[in-house]
DNA sequence: AACCTATTTCCATGAAACTCGAAAAAGCAG
DNA sequence: CTGCTTTTTCGAGTTTCATGGAAATAGGTT
């Protein structure tokens, strides 16, 4: 993974209204939440919703799916699962906190 | 670890230039490196640095103490692994991605 | 005190982000 | 095609961020 697009995953997640929106989709799980659910459990408007999620898409942390009318989103995991990868290497590149790195780069 | 503060970290490490500098804090390990060491590394102006690092220090990324006229700067690993830990437990609260969660939680 | 080095604060400026209402588009049903 | 629901784009206002030169501060030395 590259700084850069490790730094832009960093940012998407690092506005509080984002950061909530993804764990709200990490707990849906599998079978994802259409925008408008989102809406009504964060309670904000639609056009800021869609900015933010679309920030999330773009940087590959969520995915969408149309169903009909209505987007269904999902968390994609291998998405977080390179950004924690990063993190654990350039955190543990001198070996200081080791217990993180293993697991991620095995 | 509070979503607030998760947010406020991820932000911080969301800038290229400050995500070059964390990681150039973690390579120096134990030692850390001089705020003018990471100057010279780096090439950016001293107060640019200097607001990028206040940054850092604030959120807990990044610790620094005093040696002479000098300030030394250091990754803060414990800040640092409990972002890590909350982004895996976020990520893997319905255990879809299980296998980097356990070595962090442990 | 005078001086020197290292670092921060002050200040200004352009760029980008956040927010959200209103209007447009996408997709289906009748 | 009309109507209905869902979601995005447009447009605009406000706020925050990024950058860096100049001046101020902190700490030490002679």
């Amino acid at each position: 993974m590259k700084l850069e697009k490790a730094a832009s995953q960093l940012e998407a997640l690092g506005n509080p209204t984002r950061l909530q929106l993804y764990r709200t989709l990490v707990r849906a799980g599998d079978e994802g939440l259409a925008v408008g659910s989102i809406q009504d459990r964060l309670t904000i408007p639609a056009s800021t919703l869609s900015h933010h999620l679309k920030r999330l898409v773009d940087t590959g942390l969520v995915t969408q799916e149309r169903q009909a009318t209505t987007l269904i989103c999902r968390a994609h995991y291998p998405g977080m699962q390179a950004l924690i990868g990063y993190l654990a290497d350039e955190c543990c590149a001198d070996g200081t906190c080791a217990p993180v790195a293993n697991s991620v780069t095995a």
